[in-house]
DNA sequence: TTGCAATTGAGACTCAGTCTCAATTGTTGA
DNA sequence: TCAACAATTGAGACTGAGTCTCAATTGCAA
């Protein structure tokens, strides 16, 4: 099998994980490791097992499912919504919490993080005797290139029902 | 049937919506008006249905979802994601947009407004050169009770699977 | 190297939500 | 008032993401 060093460090992080829940780094595991974090930024758990499948990696939908739920409880994994009505799955890169604003018109998601913003979370949090442990905030409208492209944006009750998931897209 | 002065004008707002989209107030979309704003405020499909079943009106499934989807075109209800796998709905009594905390210890939604977030949420999208049209933020955490009850906030894993909609809230 | 718990794959299952189609209902205009 | 006909309905088949089960397999520690 040949070494990959662009993963080589999050197969070792996902292993120390695992030893320290007494569970086994696998092949199957390291291979799905492997290929979210050569390839994939935001991925679904179908085209994942798609991928792997192209590969000739026969590795289950069960066993895909199951390593997305250990990465993801190890931290290296978040589960998001984006906009339609199934998860979708983003690595982090070691790097910390952002939100996500998603153009409606080409699915474009475009990644952001503002200090203001989340002090005033904190903010109302306390006024509310509120206390916080994660957040999860998405804006949906129009990217620049597609108002560049002379695109409008979408009627309000439809942003609202692609927001809800219950319209997909357009890609 | 006994005539209901707590939704009437809803039924009548709804009844004009459909009128104006050459579409029909029909019994069965009338007792779903009705049961909406006369009880529920968030509530899922599922739970509508039985509701109805219960009272002995025999209301399709069918039904109930198409129904919810004329009334999210019609911003008379919202979908909204309350970190469970599947959809909630709030219908939207006249009043404006709000953001929610949801607490994942009791499950309690509350609900908030705060025009500084908002505006900081545009300067951000401006920034960007993104033309919002909608948003979305859910804070978990921990509430003011059950911090009173001496509740520990969860682990961020945990929550963040919640977020995610991978694991059901305590109830 | 053996023993055994952890893991896997195949496929059955779940469950929210969607679709189909024949039967029914509400509205409009004669 | 009624006929005509489009909109609506219900029953139940279907979908698709995700979960579960269980027998067979694998990785690791002794």
């Amino acid at each position: 099998m040949p070494h990959s060093p662009r993963t080589a460090k999050e197969i070792g992080r996902f292993g120390d994980f695992l030893q320290l829940q007494g569970l086994k780094l696998t092949t199957e595991r390291t291979a799905l490791v492997r290929e979210i974090f050569a390839t994939h930024y935001h991925f679904e758990a179908d085209e994942l097992l798609f991928k792997m499948k192209e590969k000739g990696l026969k590795i289950s939908r069960a066993t895909v499912y199951r390593t997305l739920e250990l990465l993801v409880k190890s931290g290296m994994v978040r589960r998001v919504h984006l906009g339609e009505d199934h998860y979708h799955y983003e690595h982090v890169a070691g790097n910390s919490h952002h939100d996500h604003l998603i153009c409606t018109t080409c699915g474009a998601v475009i990644e952001f993080h503002d200090d203001e913003l989340e002090k005033r979370q904190r903010e109302i949090c306390e006024r509310k005797r509120f206390t916080p442990t994660f957040h999860n905030l998405q804006i949906l409208g129009v990217c620049a290139d597609c108002r560049k492209k002379g695109q409008q944006p979408d009627s309000p009750d439809r942003v609202q029902m692609i927001a809800a998931g219950a319209l997909q897209l357009r890609k």
